[in-house]
DNA sequence: CGGGATCCACCTTGATACTG
DNA sequence: CAGTATCAAGGTGGATCCCG
């Protein structure tokens, strides 16, 4: 039989798995989570940029304000001179780490065979 | 401290999560690699064509080559006139089954905090 | 200090046409 | 049928300058 495989998977827009493809796709998108999961405390703009390196300001910013804008990041201004921001992780951003550590798991395990 | 964050994590070209985003980003990857898996069985280029719709076939054939490259899936070229070429899913590919499911859930789980 | 605004090179993806 | 070739377009990310 020649089926209709689309209509009885969900891998489609809809799809949670694309979603999250979505979320974390982007040259610096895990660089930037998981060094804000690992730390799990408040960091300046200006020390995550010189973490991540050699990503830009403009990455570093649009990045960060997209984790904010799906809750995964907080963004804390103090109103000081001069200015200091603080990001950090939220507790939604902290669950995703046992489901990134077992994804990282299957890569150590197959990074052999993958190359 | 103002610490050297880089220096303590992997989240870098090297680390494993970055090369997992690396084998799944992409607008059809998942859509295409999670029909392999589940389906779990041989499939011809055109019957994926219209399965994975609207991709094109340029893409496809982009795609599934980039998979077999990765181990993901194997490749089956039967000398027949009309020609046909069967893809399916290897046990490596497989076996991200369980990785990607947890990580489904956790879409599921947390879409509308996300949304 | 923590950005915003521009401009630009590249890469990805798509549309379309052609072929063994 | 299962691709390849070619061209076009949009998005991503980088470089640079500017600002409160």
């Amino acid at each position: 039989m020649t089926q209709n495989i689309s209509a009885l998977i969900e891998a489609d827009a809809g799809c949670p798995m694309v979603s999250f493809v979505n979320l974390i796709a982007g040259k610096w998108a895990i660089p930037i989570l998981y060094r804000l999961i690992l730390l799990n405390k408040p960091f300046r703009f200006s020390d995550l940029l010189r973490a991540v390196e050699p990503i830009t300001q403009k990455e570093l910013t649009r990045q960060l304000r997209q984790f904010e804008a799906r809750g995964l990041v907080t963004r804390n201004v103090f109103a000081e001179v001069p200015p200091r921001v603080e990001y950090q992780i939220t507790e939604l951003g902290k669950s995703l780490r046992p489901t990134l550590d077992s994804l990282a798991d299957w890569m150590r395990a197959n990074a052999a065979v993958l190359k």
